[in-house]
DNA sequence: GTCTATATTCAGATAGAC
DNA sequence: GTCTATCTGAATATAGAC
């Protein structure tokens, strides 16, 4: 085999690359500088274009490398499980995998978020599109998890997935390693996602009624 | 009385802002140069210093703007309420009004996601005290439910705070006028957020269930 | 591969005319 | 109040030594 290994420039080109999504997540598209990246990743300014011929190309692998993480992340877990499992158990894996994804990179999560909207126009499409393709393996486990009748048929399901990646993004804003432990968060998420916040009493009430008609 | 109108300087001033709002939004904070601020105004660059010192006053006043601005609508929205409401009521409209004056002011809510994190930590500081000030509002609101025994019990405040949140504000990144309303969106999110995405079958099996226990 | 220059462009902010 | 003109620092990117 001709590569069986990293070479240095494969080291090199990782090390930049976090260190830009560490900068870009910190401050953003136009206040990241190459000489701050540069910095971070133990190099000097000059020699960043060894590796990315622009600002651009560097921001654009970052965002690529986000959304694959969570993307392969997600997709693994969804088809470790069992063949019989339910669409509402394959939502809790989707949920969970997400969360705990974007809090594992968060650097590149909250960068995508910060710059994604402050980038050239082509990088911004190109990201975008990919975006796009993960969300579908949302749409359609939403879509056949209302066809099998679990989930509420009355709400737009382009919505609730807006809803759901909504909520699940801005987590790498306020999570803090410590508080809570990642599994009782994305344990509390899944309850509200699936549930809601109506307690029992009520809920029994509202069902009740629903049933009476 | 002294001033019954607005004085020209109170025009500028607010037409500066606005237009510091669209550009922090669409470029973020180092992205954003005065000159492209004052064209948007309709000024020329050194125009603006008239009306803010320095950047960093503009982008405050901005960050400033957008938080009284929700924080107004929605608690003005509560305050219309019977007293006799009940906490559920009330929860909605707090997500409706949240939701409505996000969207309302799209600028300033787009432009605060953006900048926050990448201002200066002095202007940063001010931000988040008057952010955490309106949070208050939404944990007792979601206090006062839960020990009404009207959500459920087994669900973190905070986290249900930042989940609501979270989701409500990246309202602004996808939402277009004119595809759904604004009433019938937020009435989906009530929707999700009160009962969850199980539908009333599974929901009346759960409810069953946990009773029989 | 990484370094030390350096060119070129453009930013925030000020001064003073109108 | 708004303009034009300009100072000063800092950014991206390149060239060529090591």
């Amino acid at each position: 085999m001709p590569e069986e290994k990293q070479t240095k420039a494969d080291v090199s080109r990782e090390k930049v690359m976090a260190a830009g999504a560490r900068i870009f997540r910190e401050r953003g598209y136009a206040g990241t500088t190459m000489r701050l990246v540069a910095d971070e990743a133990g190099l000097k300014a000059g020699s960043l274009y060894y590796h990315f011929h622009s600002k651009d190309e560097l921001v654009a692998a970052v965002l690529e490398t986000g959304v694959r993480s969570v993307w392969t992340r997600v997709s693994h877990a969804i088809a470790a499980l069992p063949p019989s499992s339910s669409y509402v158990d394959r939502l809790q894996a989707a949920v969970h995998s997400h969360f705990s994804a974007v809090v594992d990179y968060e650097d590149y999560s909250l960068a995508s978020r910060r710059v994604f909207g402050q980038v050239p126009a082509d990088v911004r499409r190109r990201y975008a599109k990919q975006r796009n393709e993960y969300g579908q393996l949302w749409f359609e486990l939403l879509n056949a998890a209302r066809e099998a009748g679990e989930i509420r048929a009355d709400i737009d399901i382009k919505l609730t997935y807006w809803f759901i990646i909504g909520a699940l993004n801005s987590s790498a804003e306020w999570y803090h390693p410590g508080e809570n432990s990642l599994d009782d968060i994305a344990d509390q998420f899944l309850k509200l996602i699936i549930g809601g916040l109506e307690s029992a009493p009520i809920k029994a009430r509202m069902v009740a009624k629903r049933q009476a008609k």
